[in-house]
DNA sequence: CGGGGCTCCTGTGCGC
DNA sequence: TGCGCACAGGAGCCCC
């Protein structure tokens, strides 16, 4: 489940090997991946172009193309991106001028391909909240954004619309850090409670950047390597086990249809 | 506006 | 042992 540290460690490592390349070929070995344009204009639209820049927003991926249109990936469950030689199992292949390729490959068939002249006018970008190092979120806005909704803080810090890039996992990992149950109405937070959350944020999503992301389910990074931040996750995937804090056996919840893993004990 | 439920898809893991 | 079915989940969408 690639959400914003694993998006932004795929950004990085690619950056360092496909940036100014040449797309010399492309092969669509599975069409339902592109969304809003016919796979063959696809294939001619983005062949002989270089990739002149890598975005990450939110949980997107985006090649921006010297023909300024730009190529706009979400792995959702199962996608990977694998840069390399051709790999049986892609699903689309990106050949380059030096003799390498990127594989998209994605087992569950979720992942979206987009092609578009305005990246960020795009459904799903648009509309996105900020990102959580940008500048502009500081703990003044956040306190803005968060407002008096009564709305249950774990879905909130998962709605992309809200802020962007965090998912399932880290929405998880940081409210048992800060010690907030996750179905606690956001006009309930206490005024030290929004500060901790604040930097739970930042700070659980910078040490899973740090440790290149959490292998769970399909995720593994450009080059086929698992991350390194699954093993510590103090929640998710946990239920059953006990709290590292108090030892209390964790305990596993349906929030807004997602599995939701957290300390009855630690989180209030 | 918010929340619930459904949809897409396929490998996994469970119960019988 | 093997079959079949429920389940997982990001995000859009519909409905109330």
């Amino acid at each position: 489940m690639p959400e914003l540290p694993e998006v932004e460690t795929i950004k990085s490592d690619l950056e360092k090997v496909i940036l100014k390349k040449k797309i010399i070929k492309v092969e669509l070995l599975d069409k339902k991946l592109i969304k809003g344009i016919k796979p063959e204009l696809l294939i001619k639209e983005i062949e002989k172009t270089t990739v002149d820049q890598i975005i990450r927003r939110g949980k997107y991926l985006i090649f921006v193309l010297s023909n300024n249109k730009s190529l706009v990936f979400h792995l959702k469950l199962t996608g990977q991106l694998i840069y390399g030689t051709p790999d049986k199992k892609s699903r689309i292949i990106f050949c380059f001028d030096n003799g390498k390729c990127l594989n998209f490959l994605d087992q569950r068939r979720f992942a979206e391909l987009r092609l578009t002249n305005e990246w960020n006018k795009e459904k799903g970008i648009i509309d996105m909240g900020p990102e959580p190092f940008d500048k502009s979120f500081n703990l003044e806005k956040f306190r803005c954004m968060l407002g008096s909704k009564k709305t249950k803080i774990k879905p909130l810090l998962m709605d992309q619309n809200f802020l962007a890039g965090v998912g399932n996992i880290y929405a998880q990992e940081v409210l048992f850090r800060v010690g907030i149950h996750p179905e606690r109405p956001v006009n309930k937070l206490r005024t030290q409670e929004v500060e901790n959350l604040y930097s739970a944020i930042k700070g659980v999503l910078l040490e899973a950047i740090k440790y290149r992301g959490s292998s769970v389910d399909a995720y593994v990074d450009t080059q086929g390597k698992k991350g390194g931040m699954e093993q510590r996750l103090k929640v998710y995937g946990r239920a059953g086990q006990s709290c590292q804090n108090c030892g209390t056996l964790l305990k596993e919840m349906k929030l807004a249809g997602r599995g939701t893993t957290y300390c009855p004990k630690c989180q209030k």
